[in-house]
DNA sequence: CTGAAAGCGCTTACAG
DNA sequence: CTGAAAGCGCTTACAG
């Protein structure tokens, strides 16, 4: 057939209003251009930033993308992953909910679909995943408020049950007992990773006998909530109490005062986890290994020197 | 068939890894368990909020919804419906493009698709639409500053190229006029609706030789970029100038100072707008008019009496 | 009531 | 090279 020819029968089809079903070609290929995207919540910048570079990077390979939140429900997120199974999607980019075990994983793989972890890992889980280097980045920040001559330091915010969790702590006890410092515990205020969390632990914060002089917080939101609760109470976060977040949302810079923080790469993670996805639907064999994104500390002004000493 | 033997079969079926193929199932039925929704961005909590009522309704009803963002561009908005027409989707909730013809809407429908809209509205589609009563909305925050003796004031944020905009302008005019108070030009600073943006209004709007001393702002991120930007300039928000937002965020509450704010609805209107589309889905005849949410006024306290006459 | 057959709209392997 | 047929995995209308 004639290139024109074919070029007249498109322009029919299109005047007539023909549809191409998907459905129907998808049954007999077996390939539906589906990409199942699956993180705790969208709602979160962090994961809104990262879902556009996926988005940028999938549209060009004319993937469909079908979003989903967890909010770190396991079953939430298995009822997903069987709606992609169902729909025949092509691979999965997924931030694990807490608990998810490497059985999980491999059962998506074992049906077919490809996988890409990305922000969190899964222990035993043989795919690729792409993260920020938690506990190096949280040893950024802290050694920055010990170099301004800091010496009581809180943590805010996060929990233990996941990896980022862990090697965000991790990373400030490293950076405390390099130093000599004392780490206390009722210094440590795990919770939510949001700015109403931030929020409220101002109040239990600001009235510890021994109270910090910093706060090593563990994202962006916790850390614009904690100086929120700061600034409510009468004290200059930045100034009474030095405060560092993590992510270097676009947020972060024209937070009052402008939030110090370190960059977490979630441009990066969202674009490589793509880029990797989409190689192995091509049948490309990729490094199933974790690969970690260098942070970088950016200071800004809510961090300076202790008033007290 | 005994209920316990389909039982048992769906038990077997589990074990053995069966997979319902939902595309062979939706190819015959030409039901497909999918629906869309396109707003401009999820990264705006605004829209944020709204999903997620849209979520929580429509997965008691088992449905899948596919997401998209348009970011207002026609292009991206066409190429998802397409998307959702070769998918065999069952219906449509969106916030339509700005410039999105009533021709577009009806393609859609002619297709087998209903529409529901949401936020904005499209001039002579006859589809069911739900926002919030924009022009009342701006008119009652700009009320409260004018009780509270301001006479300048500022509307920050916003475009002419959406009802929505248009409505909220409007609204802050039919105030300003009823009070008999003067509308200069000048005091408009079109924009995008973003905290950034908000930010970056800052500057011109406290160079200006006849300064308001209250503006009304397009939305809860631009005031509160508005607002940071007054305290970066060393002025205080809720003192020196007066500010409100629009949508009541979450955020809003935990603003520095807490943000007087227009409540929007958003919970109700994708709560509305989901269970309008099942019910269409499910072949019931619905109205087919604009439904307006009425906005209410929640003071806190970045609005206070001018400090200047 | 039960079971085999037809058909949804594609793509691909195959016969002519 | 071209065109008709088979088949993807379901559901439903129909014959037995």
């Amino acid at each position: 057939m004639a290139d024109a020819t074919r070029e007249r029968i498109k322009e029919y089809a299109r005047e007539i209003g023909y549809i191409y079903n998907r459905r129907a070609a998808s049954l007999r290929t077996s390939r539906s251009g589906i990409v199942g995207v699956v993180v705790h919540d969208i709602m979160n910048p962090f994961f809104a930033e990262i879902l556009r570079s996926i988005e940028s990077e999938l549209d060009r390979s004319r993937q469909t993308f079908l979003l989903s939140n967890h909010y770190d429900q396991l079953e939430k997120q298995r009822t997903f992953i069987d709606t992609l199974l169902q729909l025949g999607a092509d691979g999965v980019i997924m931030s694990p909910a807490i608990g998810t075990p490497a059985q999980d994983i491999r059962l998506i793989e074992d049906n077919g679909l490809p996988v890409v972890l990305i922000a969190r890992s899964v222990e035993g889980a043989k795919v690729p995943v792409f993260r920020g280097d938690d506990a190096y980045g949280t040893s950024l920040s802290t050694n920055h408020l010990i170099s301004l001559g800091h010496t009581r330091i809180a943590m805010v915010g996060g929990t233990d049950q996941t990896s980022t969790g862990r090697d965000r702590y991790q990373g400030y006890v490293n950076a405390m007992e390099k130093a000599g410092l004392e780490i206390r515990p009722h210094w440590r205020f795990p919770g939510p990773r949001t700015k109403q969390a931030g929020f409220e632990v101002a109040g239990a914060f600001l009235a510890l006998q021994d109270k910090p002089t910093a706060a090593v917080c563990w994202n962006d939101l916790v850390a614009i909530g904690l100086m929120n609760g700061i600034a409510r109470a009468g004290l200059v976060p930045g100034v009474d109490i030095s405060v560092t977040g993590y992510d270097d949302l676009e947020e972060a810079a024209i937070a009052t005062p402008a939030l110090t923080t370190v960059w977490n790469g979630q441009r990066e993670v969202g674009r490589r986890a793509a880029r990797v996805l989409l190689d192995r639907l091509n049948g490309a064999e990729v490094n199933r290994s974790q690969q970690l994104i260098k942070p970088e500390l950016h200071v800004r002004q809510s961090t300076g020197k202790p008033k007290e000493r």
